[in-house]
DNA sequence: ACGGAAAATGCTGCATACAGAATACAAAAG
DNA sequence: CTTTTGTATTCTGTATGCAGCATTTTCCGT
């Protein structure tokens, strides 16, 4: 076998257009990726369902190609589990694995957190309070979903604020798979108010810049979210 | 209906797959992927470099179809990145992404270092402790690649002491994206002498169960290791 | 000669087609 | 009635073909 170099095409710097995006051209692989991520999350998809081809790429308007493609890539996410000559299956996380990986997220919270305080700036800042805010609203509205969804955007906002888009990039995936988790935990009133008062405690120490309280807050926080979801695996 | 986990497939020792074998029991899929990995690692596909699907496809001996959902895969891993309307080409990575992953993996092998002072077996350190004996005399023998793979194995075996398991996926991924660079860090007898000696504490600290000590020398090897390799990118 | 537009080439993205394996079902033997 | 075996169907795994986009080359006008 003659393994050789390949050509190395040319500088190949992408024009990297920011904002002026239109959603013009999206290409189908993304757009099947979030599909099937979202029906995987919602429940759509239980977990240890096999992943029929033919069925979901006529349910879904596309051929098979690619979304085989798109498991496969749900495969390298820790979504799908790959049999081999059965296609794919929901994977299932039992209590221990949820247990792990909310302390895996813990951690890199954590990380985050220091990192934040110390390089983040204050429009950035600023931005996770407003976000905060509006989820507090929601909160009040008694309205779970936007809620739901704010939270863990507060959460990702923190992490993009470390400036380390590595750590942006795992947590995010670890985020993902427990968002089926979450999703389900229906917490009582008083444990949901809790979680609120954790949140408030920790824009208050991300804004005074103090990494120790953010880190601790973060901590507790992610221990009370096992404590409100342990019920329902 | 019955749904039995499979166990890791992922082999320490692969068996560099001979050209003639029809090993047809394991899936393509997986064959594909590992050896597009170590192509990547190994850098006989630079960084920036495109993948062109026919070429390759041809190279390998397979056609279009199978090839591009292992790339599909290796995007969602982090080694290439998927252009549209253009496939996809080798990530390259800046000296910052390479301290920030150096962190985030120090973070995870501290996490890791907690829990495996807690819970490992007597058996399991005895292991890691053969390993690293193993490698002390690759060392003194001066052969470097089998010592580069056996300290890979050691940080890999001391993460799956944890008993973490997505702690243990993820830190693995983090070590395939930096193995590439490690691959060109030759660092010269005297840095190399003193990873030798980190490790040496590293196991120490291990079988004393002494949680501190070990997380305290991990962060300093991966520090080290940002020292060794920061001169090559 | 020089600049620019239009044709040409190569590659990706997607759909379809085909072969082999796994499962389900049915019939026959104990 | 249970078990086993042979067959049929469904689904996965892989190959191939075609259309569209990106880039390069060519050719014409100035």
């Amino acid at each position: 076998m003659q393994i050789k170099t390949m050509d190395e095409s040319r500088s190949l710097e992408r024009p990297e257009s920011a904002l002026p995006g239109p959603i013009r051209r999206t290409a189908l692989h993304d757009t099947l990726v979030n599909r099937l991520r979202d029906m995987i999350i919602e429940g759509h998809l239980s977990p240890g369902t096999r992943l029929n081809e033919g069925q979901l790429g006529q349910m879904l308007g596309v051929s098979r190609t690619p979304l085989r493609e798109a498991i496969k890539y749900l495969a390298s996410e820790g979504l799908v589990e790959l049999v081999p000559s059965r296609g794919a299956v929901v994977k299932r996380f039992g209590a221990k694995d949820v247990q792990d990986m909310l302390l895996v997220l813990g951690t890199l919270e954590e990380l985050a957190a220091k990192l934040a305080c110390a390089i983040a700036s204050e429009e950035g800042i600023a931005e996770i309070r407003g976000l905060h805010d509006r989820m507090v609203q929601h909160y009040k509205a008694g309205d779970r979903l936007e809620y739901y969804k704010l939270n863990q955007n507060i959460h990702t906002a923190i992490v993009a604020l470390s400036g380390n888009a590595p750590l942006a990039e795992i947590h995010a995936m670890l985020q993902t798979r427990l968002k089926r988790i979450r999703f389900i935990g229906h917490e009582g009133p008083e444990k949901w108010a809790a979680a609120v008062a954790e949140h408030e405690e920790m824009i208050e120490a991300l804004e005074a810049r103090d990494q120790q309280r953010l880190a601790a807050v973060l901590g507790r926080h992610l221990t009370n979210a096992w404590e409100r979801v342990r019920g329902a695996i």
